[in-house]
Parts: C-alpha cells; structure tokens; sequence
DNA sequence: TCAACGGGATGATGCGCATTATTAGCAACG
DNA sequence: CGTTGCTAATAATGCGCATCATCCCGTTGA
C-alpha cells in the first residue's frame, strides 16, 4: 500500500512549527531577511530525524526552476560499432565532473533511431527540456536541428570540435592538427622520409584536421606528401608497399588492423620494416590485439572539460531574472581544444637500413 | 537573455485552449470522461511542435505522473577500479533496452561519494524520485537503504542476484553456480584431476556461488576440493606449484592476470602446465593482454533484462489506486537468474602427460 | 506614552502538471 | 417548454517545496 511520504507539513506539524520554517531550516538560508532561533532549529532537525524525513525531489526542482539534470545525446546509435568503446571514456569523465557538479546525467535514448544514428528532430529535441542543459556528441549534419536549439537559447556544448558550418557553436575539442603534426615529427626525427597518410576522403572535422596536419608537416619537412586511398584493404597495402614507405599514419576509423595484418601478410614487418602509426586509440582494443604507437585523444578529460562548461552555460542563463548578475562565459572558453599525449607502444620503429 | 521554459499554458494559449486541454492531449487519457475533438486535439499537437514544448519531469512527477525516466544506480564509484570497463557493457544493454521501450536513462551521479562508494541515503535516495524507477548495481550492504524503498514502494530491481539477506528483492542475476560447475566438468573431461580454486574469502554473492558451484562439482567428479587462499601473487603461485595443480579457477577481481604471469615465471607454462579458467570477463582487457578461456557474463543482456522488468515493475504500481487493473508481475520474472557463455580461447588445454 | 525597531516566525504564493468537478452548448425527448 | 442526455471543454485543486511579504511582540529611544 503506498505509504503516504513525509513532508515538511508532517516536520512541521511534530515541531509545532509552519512548513516554511522547516524550509528554511533545511535550506541553513535566510532569502529575505527571515531568521529562525536555534532553539527552533533544534527542534526542527529533531522532528526531522524522527520522522525520517526526506525531500521529495520533485517538489524541489519544480520549486527551484532548474532540474540539476544534464543531458547527452549521442547522434551514433551505440551499437552497430560497439560503440560504447568509443564512448565510454567520455561519459567516465562526463560522469565525473557531474558528481563534483552535483548533478545527473540524462540520456537521451528515447530519441528515434534512424538509419543507425538518432534524430534530434520531432520527438527527440523536445525531450531535451528536461534537462538544465545538453551534451552533443557524434558527428552531426542537420544544420536545422542545431537551429532550433540555438533559437531557443537552450544550453548545449558539443564534444568534438565544430569547424566551418557550426565556428560560433560552444565545443570542447581536441588539436588534432598538432597532434598529427607531432607524429610526422616523430618519425622525420627517426630517420624516417617516405611517410605515408592512409585513409579515405572524408568531411568531418577530424579527418580534415589530421591531413592538415600531415601535408602541413610533411611540407615543413620538406618532405613529400604521399596519400594513400583507403578502398580495399589488400589493394591499400600494395599501394603502401609500392611506394616503398617505410612509415604510414592510420586514423582509428580506417581499418588499421587490417592494413598491419595485411602488410605483414606481405612480408612487411610492423614496425621493423613499416611504422605504423594510430591517430587515435584503437576502436575496438582486444585482448591479444597489437599495441599502437601514435597519440591517444583525452576523451575522459574532454568529457569532464564539456559538462563543465555546459554547467556554466546554464548558471549563465537561468532563467530566473532574478539574476541578473549571472556569470557571462568568455569566449575562449566557449570554444576549447584540448592536446592529444603522444603513444609510445610496439608501431614504431626507425626506417630499415 | 533568460530562457523561460516552454509551459502547458503556453501551448494553450497558443492553441487558443486551456492548460487542461493541453494535458489531456499530451496523455491521450481521459480519466474521467473528459472528451477531446479530434480538430482541437490537432490544433493542440501543432502548437506543441511549434513551440518546442516538452514536459518539465519535475512538474509530472509531483503531480503523479511518470515522466519515462528510469533511472540508473551504482554503488561503486566508476573511478578507482577504472569501473567503466565493468559497467559499461551493462549501460550498453540497458540502453539497448532504453531505447526500444521508449524511455530515458538517468544516472544518479550526484550522489555523495563517501569511501569510494556511492550511498543512497540522506541526499542520494531522494533524488531517485526523479525517475519512476531505479536499476541498482554494485555490491551493497546497508539495509537500511533499501527498507526505505521498500516502504515507500518505489519500484527497483538490482543487476546481480541477491542473497540471503535480500531474497525477496527483484533482481536480474547471473547463474555463477551452474557456469563454475561447467568449468569443473570441462576439466575433468580433459583428464584433469588436481584442480583448485584460487581467490579470497568473500561474502558477496559471486564468490559464495562460484565456490559452491566449484565445490559441489569436485565433490560430484570425486575430486579433491582444493581451496588456495589469495594474498600476495607470489605465495600464491608457489602454493599452486607445491600441490602441483595442472588447473585453477581465478574469478576476474582475484588478480588473473598476475596470477598467470607469476606462475609462468616460475617455469609453468600456461596452459601447457597448468590450465588457467577465468570466472567471467577481464576486468581490464588491455591489447596484448591474455585471452582467456573460462566463461562469460552475459551483462548486456542482464541490462537489457532488467531494465525491461523495470518498466513492468513501474507500469504495474503505479502508486495511484485508480488504477487497480495494474498487471501484476509474476514471482518468476520478479527474480531472473540467466546463464553464463563458455569461452575458449588460449588458457586451457589437457594436463601435462 | 507612543513611535520606531528588530528578532522570530508565519501566510500566501507559485513552480508545471494531472486530475476531478463543473459548466456551456446543443439535440432529442416527453 | 422543461427535462434529459451527451459532447466538448474549462475552472479549480493539490502535489511538496522555496521564497517573499507580512505580521507579531518585546525593547528601546524620544
């Protein structure tokens, strides 16, 4: 039978006091002015812990105005990639920072799945008001969505830098430009000259940063810039192998297990023969799998960096005028970008003699 | 400029209706007869999408409704044991499920953490009141916590089987019993006959049934029960040696990994020597790591189950006594025990001749 | 003696929603 | 022409709490 939950009436009722004293007991506050005698207080907590009372919540937040609830939404549906590998370390750090924020974490897994990946339209983005705030992460096209947000003036942050299309939006991000670059660095330093990119076309923001960061390198080095398309995984190993590279840089996403076994079927030796370098960590690390050299991206730091400038963010517009005073977010803020920490594994080796 | 959330009466004003109009349409319900023309009720759905609206969880829940979030519970922090790796498969599973019943996944992250250990009580419990139910995981002693559930009939159900002291609470667990009896068989099948158990003395419900599991097969087989007591590695190793084991059962957190390195540093060959059988996953799967044979829990699916009691649990008390036609869950599925998959991978093999 | 004051506490209000009770309008009926 | 019956919608209420405006009462200053 539901038992009928204590209240502040209930305290109140026991202490011989009104249900606002037991408010502002609790609380420990004087909003306006209002003082309570800590011969009252006494008697109050007294009650309290007799009955065993406990806030309801609900009634609090619906009070309060804010739900000390944040959301994140992840555009790629988590499992076609076992993605949660990818994932998991931010929502680690996203966890993190929201239990020294004080705050709950929100998914959105009532969002549609379409075509593998969530919507933010329709029925999606409107579930976003329940929380304070939201994290964005997965690559993302529809510029409408994201309009919607904006016009609204709703409190969001993506994780992953936003480039050309979305250059005023809140991001924290990674320097995937001189983390790249470090790499060629790396392998010039070794010795290293016919340094190869392996990878396929691609749009989004992070494959952009990284050829940029090669070619620019590569250039400074004075070396030649040598793409290697990534179709057929054994078509790309022969490529590799013709042009007599003795280093390749590999993005996580571009099947770079595949190309080692391949290569090594070929009789290329990782790293003796060919350093194989990850731009990233590997998207699906196994037991007995090979150990990457290359640089590895502080997702769990990016994480935690993000919530807590969307925690910001909504400290910033509450929507209560009664703050007028609240905290404006400067702009090198709005817009972070994190360095990667270089790897040094089993991948990386001088060129053969 | 403060955002002020959308509000039913919004809408209604918008839609040229009443805010009890606006509920009615959200619900699609008519609890006492309240009728609503087909023309109206379209006007109401378009102003909805026009404005963005969505309900504030807080106002739904102190009003009596369900707000669709469940809500998700763990006792360890995920910090210290790098906890995420043995969590995160069940998130995975539970968002799995999330997902298909149409619901949001909250996680209780503000909880205060004393002692490495989240606790329900005082601020922590209350906030579950956000959600219309809560999934618990990790080990946990307090009882007290839980009677408070229990009295104020708040739906849960635990992710891991419970014991003794909880018999009566919901819980989606995992056969340990019958999947360390298996081990023991597969053993035995390959002709060994001196295997023990290497672990610590636990009272949690893993070890109780992993060592019954071992011990009543022994006994069933005619072997000899052989316990080895863990404490440090290499006491431990040399106490395999002496009694010149060709085969032991190591449950995750008894320390796999080191186990099997200090035993080959004493010249035994894993499993050449000596057969090494995991009792679930790794708790830290590294590339290049061993790979295990042994058996594994299924903890995706253990997410996904639970969660799906959950939300019957929710939909059959719904605290509300108009509802009295609420469908009741049956004994059976209020407790599920599933079992475990055999794995063989590199860590087995027949005793040396 | 009366106004001013300040510590101590309360009543009233509203947060946003679900729900019950009630009303308005209209057609059919006796 | 009054009554019943039915549909369509609204007003009103309360959930439990935080907060503001107010009030009460004993002290002080003039």
């Amino acid at each position: 039978m539901p038992r009928r939950r204590i209240t502040q009436a209930d305290v109140a009722a026991m202490a011989g006091v009104s249900q606002a004293t037991v408010s502002f007991v609790l609380n420990d506050s004087n909003p306006s002015g209002v003082r309570i005698s800590e011969e009252t207080r006494q008697r109050v907590r007294d009650a309290i812990r007799i009955t065993g009372y406990s806030a309801n919540p609900a009634a609090q937040r619906l009070a309060g105005g804010l739900t000390q609830i944040l959301g994140v939404f992840t555009y790629e549906s988590t499992f076609p990639q076992g993605g949660r590998d990818f994932y998991g370390p931010f929502l680690v750090g996203i966890e993190h920072a929201a239990e020294k924020l004080g705050v709950d974490i929100l998914l959105f897994t009532s969002a549609r799945v379409e075509d593998g990946r969530r919507r933010l339209t329709r029925d999606g983005w409107q579930r976003l008001g329940i929380a304070d705030g939201c994290l964005l992460l997965g690559q993302h096209e529809d510029r409408g969505e994201l309009q919607h947000l904006l016009d609204t003036n709703y409190p969001f942050v993506f994780i992953g830098k936003r480039g050309s299309d979305g250059g005023r939006l809140p991001y924290v991000g990674v320097d995937y430009v001189a983390a790249t670059a470090r790499q060629v660095d790396r392998l010039a330093a070794l010795g290293h000259t016919r340094i190869g990119y392996v990878g396929s076309r691609g749009t989004d923001q992070p494959t952009l940063d990284r050829v940029e960061g090669y070619r620019a390198t590569m250039k400074r080095h004075g070396l030649t810039v040598r793409f290697v398309e990534l179709d057929d995984v054994a078509a790309t190993a022969a490529e590799v192998a013709d042009q007599r590279l003795t280093a390749v840089l590999v993005a996580p996403e571009n099947s770079p297990e595949e190309l080692a076994d391949e290569l090594e079927r070929r009789g290329l030796r990782v790293p003796d023969d060919i350093s194989v370098l990850l731009l990233g960590q590997p998207l699906h690390p196994r037991p007995g799998g090979r150990r990457w050299s290359g640089f590895s991206i502080p997702r769990e730091e990016m994480g935690a960096r993000a919530l807590h400038l969307l925690s910001r963010l909504v400290a910033a517009d509450t929507g209560r005028p009664a703050r007028r005073d609240a905290p404006q977010v400067p702009d090198d803020e709005l817009r972070q970008l994190l360095g990667c920490v270089d790897v040094d594994a089993e991948t990386l080796a001088p060129p053969p003699a």
